[in-house]
DNA sequence: AGAGTCTTCTACGAGGAGTAGAAATGCGCG
DNA sequence: CGCGCATTTCTACTCCTCGTAGAAGACTCT
């Protein structure tokens, strides 16, 4: 299961966040300025093109080669990784049903209704 | 998150799969008869004990202290503990909406009957 | 071709996990 | 009560991931 590092999740956190591909100097830049995490994060570029290659190859970013400056973008979006992720963890149990009874308890009214909605729709 | 690792996961496999809190040395034997992973696996007991040490530290195994031979069994059920895990997952996400409606279509059929029967239910 | 920019290679340190020996501790028996 | 054995704790080593970045190589543009 494909689990990430602080400065990781910060990286595909921005590039979630932007419709367009970044360059390995303007995620540099975004995090030096990230609302999250410390502020005023002052890293080496070649800092985050290592952390966008070994992005690369767990398969979360897609990087375009042709344009000189790379550019790199995430491969899914933020809400379909995070489903994923929880449909992962869902198969690791035998008894899904009934990790699904727990689940269900533990969200919000809010969610529930928002379940109810999308599963009659089907 | 706790993350396990390979040792650490079959461990709960089998405590979760155990009503009986068990002792370090009963592990090691179910280990090595354990029908997953590599059959065969002849482990130290010190190898078990320092695996269990850390899941309890981990919060995720309870240590009968009392009993001479320790006696080791999981804090939460395998189910409450992979619906906890989806759930960390789930609100690590801003649109959470949008991760369960993804969500919902990765399900097979078979579990969204019963969610559905679950969210009707409250 | 040269200068500057960008990428790849290599590397180190910290921390988690698998593994287990050595040392300490406690229990039951004689 | 003290000894020997079973059990637990301490310590340690290795491997792997991740944060971090320098040095070296590749590319591009004039």
């Amino acid at each position: 299961m494909a689990t990430l590092g602080d400065l990781e999740r910060t990286v595909m956190e921005l590039l979630w966040a932007t419709p367009e591909a970044l360059t390995a100097n303007g995620l540099r830049e975004a995090i030096a300025e990230a609302p999250f995490g410390e502020v005023g994060r002052e890293l080496a570029v070649t800092t985050v093109l290592t952390v966008l290659s070994r992005l690369e190859k767990k398969g979360l970013v897609q990087r375009e080669r042709n344009s000189r400056p790379h550019r790199y973008k995430s491969v899914t979006s933020r809400e379909a990784h995070t489903a994923e992720l929880m449909h992962e963890v869902l198969v690791t149990a035998p008894d899904r049903e009934a990790v699904l009874a727990r689940f269900i308890g533990s969200v919000s009214e809010t969610e529930a209704q928002t379940l109810r909605k999308l599963l009659s729709g089907s």
